[in-house]
DNA sequence: CGTGAGGTTGATCGCTTTCAACGGAGGTGG
DNA sequence: CCACCTCCGTTGAAAGCGATCAACCTCACG
């Protein structure tokens, strides 16, 4: 029904430039991380920035009793840890089997204060960062489950398979409970909200972790108003 | 019962030293804004950087049914509009009569290619700003409403009178509506979560705008651990 | 074939929202 | 000076959405 070659897995993104490409010729070094297994805690001191190259990571919170807050997902071509502070401000685990360039910040720094441009493109970094946050708000504070269920799925839509397909099918790399930490929801809500948005003819799941988006428009629709400023 | 002279203002906060302090000497002008006013709108061209230098201003976005979230308040000392972008990518309203510097843009990204020294600070200004909002996602997405305005409280308690006092009294320069759409509620909710609060004789309300923290350990125990990463 | 983790579905509960009414503060004009 | 109006905040009653508790299913793995 659906060929493989179709479908669509973050781990294929071949990314272009990285943020520091030409600008630093020593001190990277390339690592494997297992599915499930930590990059960083919170606390630590955050001693190495790090580039995806393969995989996915998820960036979460904890408070003491339990509640988790998943902050983000990192795909291939982002940047985690970036930060001036000593410590990473998440904790952050591989959702699958990935692959990090690491490099020590304290590298990162010294080079940036030589190379103007290395420092503007941090802080483009950085903005970038700040700006797509401001939309997870809306969908923290505002939306329905619905709404941010649709919302997450249009965003991995477009990322996996650019904006105008009107067909797309994926594969999710998190659990429903990643999904549920990162939407404010539970996993029994993420799982019955996936079941109307079948039962509604917006998506289907051949299986659980194979997302078709059938009708994007409809996503869209649903998603309310994702990028719509006013 | 609370003299004036103790109650705690945003106004009064005397701040030290500007991000661009002693870099740029020209370029910079002031600018009065009434409460209520508009700074800019979201996907206006970003055209300056602005520095708060009196009241408070709050940055939102809306969704084309009018739902609005709050996606931060900017008190003194803080900076409004730090982004690579081409636009704003929120709406900045005062809520109470304030004063801020602005910079050109274009000025500021010239200086800080020649010195390096204001790139990092401006990428340290970004990546604080995304430290915070970490905290922020972990509320709105699993906290309750008492634990909401309790972390809301406790952060303006900090701010206006240092971590360890008591008991500390000030005005919130936000109405209800504010508040609500940052903490990703209603208004309702909000009154009556501070009706709750009064009532377990955590705060006083002498009145709607003016708070007295009763007890600052309290309030910590209500917000639940804000800064418990595990 | 047994086991365990991840996912789905059902029934019920409860917190927050919604709808509605009321009260107080500030501003305006007769 | 006071009646009137509007905005903001509070409170009550009822409804709804998502959480909670619980059972069951599916699939990978030993």
């Amino acid at each position: 029904m659906y060929s493989v070659s179709e479908i669509k897995r973050p781990a294929n993104t071949t990314q272009t430039a990285s943020l520091w490409n030409g600008l630093l010729e020593t001190g990277q070094a390339e690592m494997n991380v297992r599915a499930g297994e930590p990059l960083f805690f919170e606390g630590d001191e955050a001693d190495f920035v790090y580039e995806v190259l393969d995989g996915v990571f998820c960036c979460y919170s904890l408070l003491p009793d339990g509640r988790r807050q998943v902050t983000g997902f990192v795909h291939p071509g982002d940047i985690i840890g970036l930060g001036s502070q000593a410590t990473y401000h998440t904790n952050c685990d591989a959702v699958c089997d990935a692959m990090v360039r690491s490099i020590p910040r304290s590298r990162l720094m010294r080079v940036a204060e030589e190379r103007p441009e290395l420092g503007s493109r941090l802080l483009n970094c950085a903005t970038e960062q700040l700006a797509g946050m401001q939309q997870h708000f809306v969908l923290l504070g505002r939306k329905s489950a619905k709404e941010k269920l649709a919302s997450f799925l249009l965003t991995l839509a477009r990322r996996y398979a650019g904006e105008d397909a009107g067909e797309v099918t994926f594969v999710l790399p998190m659990t429903r409970s990643d999904i549920a930490d990162y939407l404010g929801l539970t996993i029994e809500t993420v799982s019955r909200t996936f079941t109307k948005l079948k039962t509604a003819g917006v998506i289907d799941l051949p299986q659980s972790t194979t997302v078709h988006v059938r009708d994007i428009l409809r996503l869209e629709e649903t998603a309310e108003a994702m990028d719509c400023g006013v």
